[in-house]
RNA sequence: GCCGUCUUAGCUCAAUUGGUAGAGCGCCAGAUUGUGGCUCUGGAGGUAGCUGGUUCGAAACCAGCAGACGGUACCA
């Protein structure tokens, strides 16, 4: 027991601050970490492969360049951690990595290869609520195509997630909508006020949770939820609600089923018929359709569902979302919806910000945090703690440099090592080598040192063992997957033990 | 942001109508002086989220704040 259990310190009105992290920001352990560099590595491959180059951005941007601005025209400005700089300027954390790299292309236009395709990853910051598998700090990784109008780019870009997430053995389906389909849709119902299309768009984006009937409500006068509160409605006509209604409903068959590509596109252009903005889309996505069957992405992992929003005057063309179909639960079992682990589309206004050009583009950003969230409760019961280093067990003080010697040794045969540095006895170091997962702990004590021998036990054959070993004694004299061996033969006790761990 | 529920040991949770805080698990130690698990024994660990109020007396009642959870809104 090394701790400071003195109490002279503590005199009264002495600060203590509580030890907790700042709401919405978590802490990483081992194993979580394992997961997310997976997942990253596995999905730059797959972005590498297909022609992405990698660019980082700093955390911070100057706010007016991170795009808080963009019109929305009920959203205040909140949601970002901004702080100002010696000079005054505002800075913020980036929230995404999509305005950072307009910022990045604007700056560098004219010297980058064009169309310029890069890949990010890293973390962002929202300032907002968190919740289960939200937090306010977490890790995106992003491929963006600037520079090309291109439909076939956005098939790319949704081809590359799809290939992103099969590299990952994640089974998804990618939804796929345009923009241009809705903002066709809206026009030709005469709905033309900003606020009365935000809501119209809104409702159709609930579709998933609340069902026909809720859309139906939030698209007229209004819903109350069972808590009792009331949403406004968007305030259309019965007539204008059926036509959203049958819009929505074009991403179904007649038995209710998921319709396939071409199916939706025969239903909606139906919806369209009178609409230029509608048929334009419509034409866009069939573009779209055709490119991803010449890249291999079949009918059941990217569809077209008219119900996908996204980002509200943000995006400006295709839009895309990325949904899980890995069944999970909490810890107490009941199932936890996940909904979007991706999502992305085409984003037309993001550079002209800065240039006062149109510069077209188009993207994807894979949710890491939360696809490794997911992953760790999807393997609830059989989670796999990261593998800790082979232990030297630290008998005596003056032979710690035999220790040392031998931890070097075993490291330079690419096994990772260490000596116990506590000041415990056996018992303890057992113990601790246990905790960490160990595959074996050795033991160079004087016995050992004065024979040339070296004593290794595999912890996890041990481990095996004692389950059929009731009695203490038998158990502890039995020394269960213990051996002495010349210490010539240790290195490769332990290659032998650590290969199958 | 709004509505609701909740906050007691590291974790999960108890404790008649307000009477001065307990269990299980975990942790540490011993039984077992060089051996993880099992078993037994012992031990440490709590400003009761925080602040204020009511009361002779508050974990309990009241108010404010903070945090957690659920719903809703928003989601670049």
């Amino acid at each position: 027991m090394t701790e400071n259990t003195d109490t002279s310190a503590d005199n009264a009105g002495e600060f203590r601050p509580e030890a907790r992290s700042p709401r919405g920001f978590a802490d990483k352990r081992a194993h979580e970490i394992a997961i997310e560099r997976r997942l990253i590595a596995n999905v730059s491959k797959v972005y590498e492969d297909f022609g992405f180059e990698a660019l980082q951005t700093p955390a911070f941007e100057y706010a007016d360049a991170l795009g808080k601005f963009l019109p929305d025209a009920d959203r205040p400005n909140v949601g970002v951690f901004a702080q100002q700089d010696d000079d005054e300027q505002w800075m913020a954390l980036r929230y995404d990595h999509t305005a950072p790299l307009a910022r990045f292309a604007s700056q560098n236009w004219d010297g980058l290869p064009k169309p310029f395709r890069r890949y990010a990853f890293g973390p962002v910051w929202r300032n907002e609520k968190p919740g289960p598998g939200r937090l306010r700090e977490f890790m995106q990784c992003d491929a963006d195509t600037v520079g090309t109008d291109r439909p076939e780019a956005d098939a790319e870009i949704i081809a590359l997630a799809v290939a992103g997430f099969k590299a990952n053995d994640l089974p998804t389906v990618l939804k796929i909508n345009n923009r241009k389909l809705l903002n066709g849709l809206l026009s030709s119902l005469g709905v033309s006020t900003p606020a009365q299309q935000l809501g119209v768009l809104r409702a159709i984006d609930k579709l998933d949770r609340l069902g026909l009937e809720g859309v139906q409500l939030l698209l007229g006068a209004g819903r109350k939820d069972e808590s009792g509160d009331f949403t406004k409605g968007a305030g259309l006509n019965d007539a204008a609600a059926a036509a959203v209604l049958s819009f929505v409903a074009a991403g179904r068959t007649s038995e209710g089923t998921q319709a396939d590509r071409t199916t939706v596109l025969n239903n909606l252009a139906a919806v369209l018929d009178n609409s230029p903005e509608g048929q334009a889309g419509l034409e866009d996505l069939s573009r779209i359709s055709t490119a991803l069957n010449g890249l291999g992405v079949d009918e059941s992992q990217a569809i077209f569902d008219p119900s996908i929003v996204r980002g509200l005057e943000y995006y400006t063309g295709p839009v895309f979302e990325a949904e899980l179909l890995l069944e999970t639960r909490d810890e107490k079992g009941r199932p936890v919806a996940f909904g979007s682990v991706g999502g992305g589309g085409r984003y037309d206004d993001l550079v002209a910000r800065f240039t006062g050009q149109q510069v077209p583009a188009t993207g994807f950003s894979f949710g890491v945090s939360r696809l490794a969230a997911a992953l760790a409760l999807a393997e609830t019961g059989a989670i796999k703690p990261v593998r800790g280093p082979v232990v030297i067990i630290a008998f005596s003080e003056s032979d710690m440099g035999d220790y040392f010697k031998l931890a070097a040794e075993i490291r330079a045969a690419g096994i990772p090592a260490e000596v116990y540095l506590g000041r415990s006895g056996m018992k303890a170091q057992m113990k601790y080598a246990d905790r960490r997962f160990s595959p074996a702990a050795v033991m160079l004590g004087g016995d050992e040192l004065a024979n040339g021998t070296v004593t290794i036990k595999d912890l996890d054959l041990g481990r095996e063992l004692a389950s059929q070993i009731s009695d203490n004694k038998e158990w502890r004299e039995g020394r269960p997957g213990q051996v002495t061996l010349p210490r010539s033969e240790a290195i490769a006790h332990l290659r032998k033990i650590t290969q199958t761990a």
